[in-house]
DNA sequence: ACAAGTTACATTGCGGGCGATGGACCGGCA
DNA sequence: TGCCGGTCCATCGCCCGCAATGTAACTTGT
């Protein structure tokens, strides 16, 4: 049977998402932060104080990997865990001065990271391609 | 500044190669592979005994990545490495029996895992998916 | 023929994804 | 009150990606 790596949908979104990743990597880095902890950054910067829970409703991403990304992100000195004031069992997520001041820079190189692989994207094309990635996206989260 | 995750290519992409991973993971498993072999599998059924560097050659891959994805390959029995014959330094890999086997099988599952993300797409949505994937690509590969 | 440079591969350490499991804690119900 | 099921989080083991480094072996130039 003919398979052409290049026919799946499959293949290529893993090189897409590996070059999109690195893409925001190169740009992340000068500024301090890695591609995985942008989208927790984007959270923190429009609301402090959640807890882990509350990051893993607003985020796709499974508990295990928020409690490994918190972890660095503390270690990097992004972020702040504090005991939650009226359950033991949780914490608050707070954002250090230097995370706070990096968002415009952080928010630019992520634009930045996004243009550079849609460079010659006409405006339609653009939007199109996002729509059919939050399509094929929602049927995966169907199932 | 307002950032939408949902109008990041970026953080789509990332999304997106979680389903279709997801997708074709739940598929394989069954047959015995794991999404980052099945690549190396599609060279080896097309053509046995080629070393590590020629898999290289022809993937999008690191060194140690597929060094490491060989090891598990051949830990689970699909892969088997001898020494090259003239070039000590070098190793040849071979299919197992049972990998030769799943070939079919294992394509079926790729497609399907592909079509279970892209059910409800016409087919140039699907085209032009693919091909504005290879579009950014190619804007990544750039660099 | 030999030193120096290059090549093939393994290994290590890290980012980031997952499921499974375990400990501490909360809440509700008897 | 005291127990018990559910919840919040950490941890472990694994897949898979990367850069950097080490080792053995090949090749090349003198």
């Amino acid at each position: 049977m003919a398979f052409d790596r290049m026919d799946s949908a499959t293949y290529l979104s893993s090189l897409l998402a590996k070059s999109f990743s690195r893409a925001l990597q190169e740009r992340g880095q000068k500024l301090g932060f890695a591609p995985g902890q942008f989208p927790v950054l984007l959270e923190l910067w429009s609301e402090e104080g959640l807890t882990q829970k509350q990051l893993l409703d607003r985020l796709d991403i499974e508990q295990a990997t928020m409690a490994n990304t918190l972890a660095r992100m503390e270690r990097d000195g992004l972020v702040l865990r504090k005991r939650h004031p009226t359950d033991k069992r949780a914490q608050q997520i707070f954002l250090t001065a230097k995370a706070r001041e990096m968002e415009g820079e952080a928010k630019e190189a992520a634009l930045a990271a996004d243009q550079s692989l849609l460079s010659g994207f006409r405006h339609f094309e653009r939007e199109l391609m996002l729509e059919y990635m939050r399509m094929a996206i929602a049927n995966g989260a169907q199932n």
